[in-house]
DNA sequence: TTAATCAACTAAACCGGTTTAGTAAATTTA
DNA sequence: TAAATTTACTAAACCGGTTTAGTTGATTAA
């Protein structure tokens, strides 16, 4: 494609190579003004782009950084890309997606990927499964900052929305409305501290306002199975007047099965959801969530890693982003 | 990070480098048994892991392809992404992402960039306001395949959805139903084929049942200015019975006039949209729309791409993905 | 007047590989 | 038995830049 190189530059303007190179970095530290202008125009005349992958060749730099995340389709990993890429880019950088589709093996197939590759560093939501290698990856100077999974034990560079608050103020919201039986849906905790933050927080509302903690209103779904109990038996055996689901899937899942078993939402039962869900406006029911922000959390993650790249650094910082509660109509007042 | 290099695995082995080369890249012709077991031997020891760019500098290939798209977060271009990004991945090219946000200039910086970067080609939902800049980039030797968007009159590799025959069903359905005065809302035409076959395919499903067409059931929208007559409108002066609303926004943007003015779907008036909705099972009236195939519409882009830098060859291709009616709540039989 | 400094460059090494053109020793052919 | 061929490598050029260590002629300080 683009053909033409510095030492044709060079030779066009009638100097060396590396006084073309001096030019083209902004350094006229002793440079002769006639010298400049007919490196300037030799530059302008052959229409020459320096080659980038030859610069950073030298400089051991990729300008380059790696995100992984389960699916770049889906409404909340999307978001983060955006934001990363929007950051990155304003910085010179490009970003590179591997989508793991929630898979450890391809999540490390990933990571060993981008290691080849050389990027300057990486921006993951990792399953969890793989914190023995990543820390190996670490100790081998590549930079990971974290989002979204934050797993119990590990010291790491993390950008999180604050889970436990938000779940805590959605709780609470509930329990305003006259809610006392909240059934909170969660994926097995796994030793996953994002998970464990809201059920924390919904444990703290409930404590708060004296409302004690009954386990069967706490049920568990996972991606592969579904619901532990259906939904519907759940409402039989245990009579929650609100369900709480702490992630998206869930929402979409239960409200499927309480469409299918006609039970109305909220005259049967309120939901409330964690995450955003796209179109709610024109549900049958728009769905009170609570609504985590992506974007800003892939600005906050590339700013922290490209930090750490910049002062080779990796000081652990967790940061929290504030969620905030979207009031709609799938909640009843008792 | 990674430090060892190619000369380090040479002296281990003992080796030259051109031969630790050779071996890497599987050419044995003329190497003892023994030279090759003290090679992987040293690879293994040292732990050596090629460096991609290195290699590409040489190749003077990137393998490493951009994709230009609107905006990554919308549910079409998230999943053209992720089927050329499966593509890519799998035939061992990444693919680096660019937003354009409907900004023709941030579209043309975003192709420069490409450019300069030494990708291997460029996938592309142009605006349709560059076709100069892209055919200079073109000439140039850069690789470049079109999607979602086919400009008149310029030869070019585009992979599209069989807009034409998608609208032609979609009307036919409506007609089928009963509806006679079917208003078709569409973006200016602008020249952009895309835009003008669906029109056609409007057309000629009327022609076909003999229904006279209606200039004033042709209505237009666009991003800056919303709809040109407020729909309210269009219904008290023109009483359509159907919308048959041409892209995913118009379709959003209708359905919320409708709801705010209190206009019922189906009952008072039948919408059909152009572009799967998300979550639509879950809306008050679930939306019957024109289901595109952006998944396969990325996987077809980018084998065509992959396939013209591997020949280098650049022989116009068009190819049509067919599109699905996706029947739900919102058309009434009259 | 001569050594030291400075301005304005350039040669060559380097980044980490691939590839072409050789080379030396062993084997085959004439 | 000498020439031609084959085997098993290596030296060096190359990809397209950056950077370090010089070099040369002019100017300044001692």
């Amino acid at each position: 494609m683009a053909k033409v190189k510095l030492i044709d530059v060079a030779r066009f303007a009638g100097v060396s190579k590396s006084t073309a190179s001096q030019f083209l970095n902004g350094r006229f530290d002793y440079m002769s003004k006639e010298t400049q202008e007919r490196i300037r125009a030799a530059v302008a005349e052959l229409d020459y782009v320096p080659n980038p992958i030859a610069r950073n060749l030298k400089a051991t730099k990729t300008k380059t950084i790696g995100v992984v995340v389960r699916d770049i389709t889906g409404f909340y990993s999307s978001r983060v890309i955006r934001g990363v890429d929007d950051y990155c880019k304003a910085k010179g950088y490009n970003a590179l997606i591997y989508n793991t589709d929630f898979d450890p093996e391809t999540e490390a197939k990933s990571i060993e990927a981008l290691y080849q590759l050389r990027v300057d560093g990486v921006i993951i939501a990792s399953s969890g499964n793989n914190t023995q290698l990543i820390s190996g990856y670490i100790e081998k100077g590549m930079p990971i900052v974290h989002f979204q999974i934050e797993n119990d034990g590990s010291e790491q560079n993390i950008i999180l929305s604050d889970y436990k608050k938000a779940a805590f103020d959605a709780t609470e919201y509930l329990i305003n409305l006259g809610h006392k039986r909240i059934c909170f849906v969660t994926q097995d905790f796994n030793n996953v501290n994002s998970r464990i933050d809201r059920y924390q927080g919904y444990a703290e509302a409930l404590s708060k306002h004296d409302i004690p903690l009954d386990d069967n209103l706490v049920q568990r779904w996972d991606r592969e199975s579904g619901f532990q109990t259906a939904p519907i038996e759940i409402i039989k055996s245990y009579a929650p007047t609100a369900f709480f689901t702490q992630h998206l899937p869930i929402t979409v899942e239960l409200l499927r099965s309480l469409n299918r078993a006609n039970i109305s939402v909220p005259d049967d039962v309120s939901l409330l959801g964690f995450d955003e869900v796209p179109m709610a406006e024109f549900f049958k029911v728009p769905i009170t969530v609570v609504k985590q922000e992506p974007y800003s959390i892939g600005i906050e993650a590339s700013k922290l890693l490209l930090n750490n790249i910049a002062k080779e650094t990796n000081i652990s910082h967790k940061i929290l982003i504030p969620c905030s509660l979207e009031i709609r109509e799938s909640c009843k007042k008792l």
